[in-house]
DNA sequence: CTATGTATATAGATAATCTAGGTATACAGT
DNA sequence: ACTGTATACCTAGATTATCTATATACATAG
């Protein structure tokens, strides 16, 4: 399953902050059950992008103390992220239609 | 673009091995040619990939001499692979679902 | 004799992800 | 007091599909 969502961790967590900054943790729960379990967010991937993400400036994170609990990251996207979102979720959908219709998922009613 | 298809490669090379038997460059260009372009196979992706394959059951090389010009080894898919295609096909399929959900490529109507 | 197309092959580099570990707070159960 | 679980962050090292670049070899066109 590791190389299906290659490349794909990005796009989707700039998905989700492109409505409202979320921290990490909440990030990888909310994918987690917005695809019903299907999405599942290792640390070791998540943080690391996270970090990456901000140096090249599609997002922004800013630390919020909680009075229960450890502090938490807050990454907002920046008007860069938006711009790289929009791309790339125009590069996945055509990627898959691309991909699905070389595998014959098109539903093309049988010949004969 | 080469984390978008990361995975890919092998459940497209199935996917047309699973009509007729082809050899590595008929391969590239067939994908390339369905694809208007879009899929491009490097040769230091397609050969590994084949031998991989190969060495796990999946496909069945052949050499094949030709009068004018190289040699050329064909492939067929084996039943193993088939299988795998099945399954690999099915699991592209759901990723894609999953994925242009979460990215609201769903054109739900919009709300307001 | 050089360039292009056909055809296969491999060595080395790149980079996203995973595994596996770590730190720390809060709370429930024993 | 101790243990486990949930929350919340972090990173080092390994894995591996893919790309770049290079090599070999035959055929044909210029």
């Amino acid at each position: 399953m590791t190389d299906l969502r290659r490349g794909s961790t990005q796009v989707l967590v700039l998905s989700l902050l492109a409505e409202e900054p979320m921290y990490g943790y909440q990030i990888a729960k909310e994918l987690e059950h917005r695809s019903e379990g299907y999405f599942d967010f290792k640390e070791g991937t998540l943080y690391p992008l996270l970090h990456r993400m901000e140096k090249e400036g599609l997002v922004k994170g800013e630390w919020q103390v909680v009075e229960k609990g450890p502090s938490r990251k807050y990454y907002a996207i920046t008007p860069e992220g938006r711009k790289t979102l929009e791309k790339s979720a125009a590069e996945w959908t055509t990627f898959s239609q691309r991909l699905l219709k070389i595998l014959g998922q098109e539903a093309e009613p049988a010949s004969t």
